[in-house]
DNA sequence: AGGAGTTTGTGAACGGGAGAACAAAACGGC
DNA sequence: GCCGTTTTGTTCTCCCGTTCACAAACTCCT
């Protein structure tokens, strides 16, 4: 979040900038700001600030975004497809290298430029082209199944759109994103403020 | 969480369970998962666990599930279309009642059985539908504005797919979802996988 | 009926993140 | 060269969520 705050004040034209300013186009408190910061070293000046493009630097290679990520989707459905062709990934050093679905009827179309693949290419397709982050795109049943092949083919980090509990080795990493829950809890809220009208909570 | 591990549960033809069982459904200690539930109220049974339908029912109630929630999705490119897609959104109580689009080329389409409309006729569906519940899916530049219009209309809710921090009155509930930020947190913690390899954590 | 075995609900301990507050450091003016 | 001003880096404190641990409560078996 940081990176992306310094990214557009870079682009405003912004050289330097205070922890207060930051913060607030980050949307955090600049005491927990400095607080990260310090954590990835002494990368300011008391009494000016921080160097905008120095920061964004030492943030971008910190987080290994001067990297190039080969990434794979499985289940190129409506979000699969999305996914594919979101160019948010590609400008943030992430590179869709193969898009996989079970359903050999997906396997003519041709999406965001790639070929749908059959997923048993799976295996090849993490070997040659050494990836070691996969996205999960596909109905709920499928995904576990689907988490066992990556992890047996070697992929170490999954990024899961399907709405269940993934089981995983110890040394790989799952994160979850679960649009129905986001959704969820905005309408639990909605429901509180209909009923206790004044009292909300983002949280 | 729990209603979703509970409706599998129920799917696979349990009818009772323990709070250690529904723990492991859903992935989360058994403590938190009593705990959590206990804010309900005491639908358990000591020494036999939970009735799954019941609680089931409990909870759907709670977090207002049973209601039926009309949302506006704005932003029809990739991920807007496959959000209006999205057959987790009707099945959990969310009705799609508008796709708006701010560029006219956009407006004959028709996705998922609705027109796309133009963005000015936002206010006249949220009051005729009264709906409490906006989704975001634009480029970021176009983020804010689209909120702004959104809370004048009378929305109270939002959930922002742009990669941008939302200023919003107090009253209002944001709840954002980044999709290139959870990929570069896994990017994060594979970069260190390799440097200190067997020492990774999930958060 | 009573005791053994389960399982919930909750009080207490733990841990960690977030904000307030302050000392250290850099800059600028005189 | 020194003092006032600004802003970082860091410590201290508070608060909240998570987990542990145990008493209360329920079932089943004898």
């Amino acid at each position: 979040m940081y990176l992306r705050a310094l990214t557009g004040l870079a682009e405003g034209g912004t050289t330097t900038c205070s922890s207060e300013e930051l913060a607030a186009t980050a949307g955090v408190n600049s005491a927990k700001l400095r607080k990260d910061l310090s954590y990835l070293g002494s990368y300011g000046t008391r009494g000016v600030g921080y160097d905008v493009e120095y920061l964004r630097y030492q943030i971008a290679r910190e987080i290994g975004v001067t990297q190039d990520w080969p990434v794979v989707i499985v289940g190129i459905g409506n979000l699969g497809h999305a996914l594919a062709n979101y160019s948010g990934f590609r400008s943030r050093g992430f590179r869709v290298v193969a898009l996989l679905d079970a359903d050999p009827d997906r396997h003519d179309e041709v999406v965001a430029g790639l070929d749908v693949r059959s997923f048993e290419d799976l295996e090849a397709i993490v070997k040659e082209d050494a990836v070691s982050i996969g996205v999960i795109a596909t109905p709920a049943v499928a995904a576990q199944s689907v988490a066992d092949r990556m992890v047996a083919a070697g992929i170490t980090s999954i990024l899961n759109f399907a709405p269940t509990v993934l089981t995983v080795p110890d040394g790989v990493d799952v994160r979850k994103v679960d649009l129905s829950i986001e959704l969820q809890i905005l309408a639990y809220h909605e429901q509180r403020k209909s009923i206790a009208p004044g009292s909300e909570v983002v949280s």
